[in-house]
RNA sequence: GCCGGAGUGGCGUAAUGGUAGCCGCGCGCGACUCAAAAUCGCGUCCCGCAAGGGGUGAGAGUUCGAGUCUCUCCUCCGGCACCA
């Protein structure tokens, strides 16, 4: 027998493989499909560390025994390189950003390629590809053309480092998710997605993805932040003559001692001839307006307002005048900016009111709890609503008084980017036309390669430098105009990347309907936990809009959604080239093989977990790797009883736990099979089978072992073994006696053996604990234990 | 603060309400070897020579029986957070 010298086994397959084309993806009506994607990389300059291919093993695996399953595969890769990291990494390069992610994509595919990944390599895509960002830019005209995609002057989060406009997903707290600088609130003209008309279904679908992990779903249920409660409208002393405010609680609106309206609130313009003290006021909004999120949150959010003098507010159920205060802890862009204030019953209420001396009237029976009391109860001094249930009363409260209201936390998507490497928003301005959409015949609006792509920081593109490329005519009226200059965001690909991948060569649609209706929707989609609030939002919202268009044939995208847990450096910490503790695949693959590599992130733990990596733990993967190898010395000619069940309920753990993502106890039973057969020795059949069972996580070396076995055709084509339900279990099993719940011995009997023959033999192996003493009962379950309870 | 998830040997972890610690790493002893590596065998939760006893973050509960179910608390990780 050679030895198992795993470069040139690896080589030598790759190769072979490559040659073959067995990975290749087709459309067939003979067979179920798979489509399995994993979230494609963004190809970033400092390649890949041994956590990034552990989804991309995963899917490898779950694709291949789809594949020997009988079903048409599709698991494609391709590359997200438009954004800033591939940006900001060039011009820290001083190399233009479409050099760099050449090169960059250029190193990822080497890498992956060595892993041995099933990946369809004549499906790769690239969204910063004329040929795919054509179809990015289609998909922003017809959000245009339904009104979707607006434009807007209102302030939004500017990172001056980045010296760009960022959405609210871009932000980590108050900080810019790519640099971690501070952002700043900054008016600019900008793009704007509607998102927020899709909010209800995007939360409402969630119900129809039961294979979605539950905390991604929950992730996203707090992103969306439905609400739902009342507007209510509070006459004012002069005009204009009322004030909405949104409020979830509308049965205590007879405790609402005050009102508060948002600082940047348009009322406060409107009434400044009538309020006396507008100085103040004016001073107020100022201060607020240069605090950013730090100030205010290292203020220990200490209440902070002014109350309006001259106007004044009528709670229109008691028809009381009550204040109105300007204050920052009320936000503009949530409900209509303006709240009733009611004390009583909300803590931070209660902490404004003790503060200006604003009196506090419970109406809601707090049952003896201290105020202010947050929670539901019956109603008091709220006159015919006394005695109702919160529930009950605020029906009736809103009914009389106001309109229910649903509110949601989810803005709509900042789209612009004052950013060169994006793709080009469609658009022209011209001075007689207004906004123009590019027409379609006209796409792709190609990126013009430029020797200056540096950011401006004046709130204006790059692209606003290149006059050539700027100036342009008017579709409709040919005079001159100009292009828009913004760009999109680094997600716009990757809202739709996964359709390309169905047919990545068409030049005419979207998606060709019959390899659509073939492949859609994905059925298994692998990545980070860390895109629940952004990519995986974003793409549930492009993909309803694609089917509200009728391209698409379903309301959902991704079917079955598993996030992978992080692999740690082994100070616990993440990898990171700024920690030092980063590991390399390619050294690992080189010393001890991609199978090696494969067989111990699998074995690691479960799956979505993070947990951390340990070289030394490595060696385990690969000495059972060499011992399947050794078989081949352990080969018998009759079939051992105990090692043919074994192999059985390999045969169903692996299938099963492939299925269920749990590689770690898959690859453990396999190796308590293998403990056995070293022992009791193995069949050329019993070899085969099993060698199937780890063609998915090794490729390479049963790749070779199936040739040396004499086998014709790629293991990887090869049928996925079936178990046989009668060779399951042996002819005898152990059974467990208790003693009044304590294990005291185990017994040997026949498997299905009744409790009266368990009795038996139980009561001669356990007789020196029951000698003498009398049974209050026997729990007995078959085939597993006896349990004698006594006095 | 609210909402999710998780706490098991020295370490990574495993256990349809039914023998807690499978599998692997590490470690100890032994075989092979001049020696070492590799490999193989035995052992490895704690106390105890043993019989036995204790043990899954803490405390209670349900049950013949709880790592698993229920309640309270503690710790860690993740999401949201002045969202009315």
């Amino acid at each position: 027998m050679r030895q198992y010298d795993h470069k040139k086994i690896e080589k030598k397959w790759r190769n072979a493989w490559a040659k073959s084309g067995i990975y290749r993806s087709k459309e067939t009506s003979r067979k179920k499909k798979a489509y399995v994607l994993d979230m494609f990389p963004y190809p970033s300059g400092e390649g890949l560390h041994v956590g990034h291919p552990k989804g991309y093993i995963a899917t490898d695996i779950y694709s291949r025994m789809s594949r020997m399953q009988g079903k048409s595969v599709l698991h494609p890769m391709g590359w997200d390189a438009f954004g800033l990291p591939a940006e900001n990494f060039a011009i820290k390069n001083k190399v233009h950003p479409r050099r760099a992610v050449e090169k960059n994509i250029k190193r990822f595919k080497e890498q992956l390629q060595m892993i041995g990944l099933d990946y369809d390599w004549t499906r790769e895509i690239n969204t910063t590809d004329p040929d795919f960002y054509k179809w990015t830019q289609w998909i922003f005209l017809k959000l245009f053309e339904k009104g979707l995609a607006y434009q807007s002057f209102e302030p939004i989060n500017w990172c001056p480092s980045c010296q760009t406009g960022l959405a609210n997903e871009d932000l980590e707290g108050n900080v810019c998710e790519r640099c971690g600088t501070v952002v700043e609130k900054r008016p600019m003209r900008q793009w704007i997605l509607r998102i927020t008309q899709y909010a209800e279904r995007l939360l409402q679908d969630l119900e129809f993805l039961p294979e979605w992990q539950e905390h991604i779903k929950e992730s996203q249920r707090n992103w969306i932040g439905k609400s739902e409660g009342a507007e209510i409208d509070f006459p004012l002393t002069v005009t204009p003559e009322k004030l909405t405010v949104f409020t979830t609680r509308p049965d205590t609106l007879f405790g609402a001692t005050y009102v508060v309206v948002a600082p940047e609130h348009e009322m406060l313009g409107k009434l400044r001839s009538r309020i006396t003290n507008w100085t103040d006021i004016q001073r107020y909004q100022t201060e607020a307006a240069s605090k950013n999120e730090i100030e205010r949150t290292a203020e220990g959010k200490e209440k902070t307002g002014v109350q309006l003098q001259g106007v004044r507010a009528v709670n229109p159920a008691t028809r009381q005048e009550i204040p109105i205060f300007v204050a920052d802890y009320v936000l503009s862009h949530y409900g209509t900016g303006a709240i009733m204030a009611v004390p009583a019953h909300d803590e931070r209420d209660f902490e404004f009111a003790k503060k200006f001396n604003i009196p506090v009237i419970p109406v809601i029976d707090s049952d003896g709890s201290a105020i202010p009391y947050v929670g539901a109860g019956t109603l008091m001094n709220s006159e015919e609503f006394s005695g109702m249930p919160s529930e009950v009363a605020k029906a009736r409260i809103t009914e009389r008084f106001g309109q229910p209201k649903t509110t949601y936390k989810i803005r709509d998507w900042v789209f612009s980017r004052q950013r060169y490497w994006g793709e080009p928003i469609p658009i022209i301005h011209c001075d007689r036309c207004g906004i123009v959409p590019v027409p379609e015949k006209d796409l792709p609006v190609k990126l013009p390669e430029v020797k200056h792509y540096e950011p401006t920081g004046t709130g204006e593109s790059p692209l606003a430098a290149i006059s050539k490329w700027v100036n342009t005519t008017c579709p409709k009226c040919k005079g001159k105009a100009k292009r828009e200059t913004n760009t999109m965001p680094q997600w716009a690909g990757s809202s739709w990347y996964y359709l390309r991948f169905m047919d990545p060569k068409n030049k005419k649609a979207l998606v060709d309907p019959k390899k659509e209706r073939y492949w859609a929707p994905v059925d298994l989609y692998v990545g980070g936990a860390e895109h629940a609030t952004r990519h995986l939002i974003y793409a549930r919202f492009w993909h309803k809009f694609l089917y509200d268009l009728g391209i698409v044939s379903t309301a959902e995208p991704f079917m079955r959604l598993i996030s992978v847990g992080l692999i740690q450096a082994e100070d616990g910490r993440k990898m990171s080239k700024r920690f030092g503790n980063v590991i390399n695949p390619d050294d690992i693959v080189d010393a001890y093989g991609a199978d090696t590599l494969r067989v111990y992130e699998m074995f690691m733990g479960p799956f979505t977990d993070a947990i951390a990596w340990k070289t030394a733990s490595l060696i385990g993967a690969r000495r059972f790797l060499e011992r399947v190898w050794r078989l081949q010395e352990k080969l018998v000619t009759s079939p051992d009883d105990s090692t043919e069940r074994d192999l059985h309920k390999t045969i169903k753990k692996v299938g099963d736990d492939i299925r269920n993502f749990k590689f770690n106890t898959a690859i453990s039973q396999m190796m308590i099979f293998v403990n056995g057969a070293e022992k009791s020795g193995i069949t050329k059949a019993q070899y085969r089978t099993f060698i199937a069972l780890l063609a998915p996580f090794a490729p390479h070396i049963t790749e070779e072992l199936w040739s040396l076995l004499g086998q014709r055709g790629s293991i990887h084509v090869s049928k996925w073994p079936q178990y046989d339900e009668s060779k399951l279990t042996a002819d005898t099993t152990t059974i467990v006696v208790q003693i009044s719940g304590k294990v005291r011995t185990q017994i040997q009997a026949p498997v299905d053996s009744t409790e009266k023959e368990v009795q038996d033999a139980a009561e001669k192996a356990a007789a020196k604990w029951l000698v003498g003493k009398s049974y209050k009962k026997i729990v007995f379950v078959a085939n597993r234990l006896i349990n004698f309870v006594i006095d």
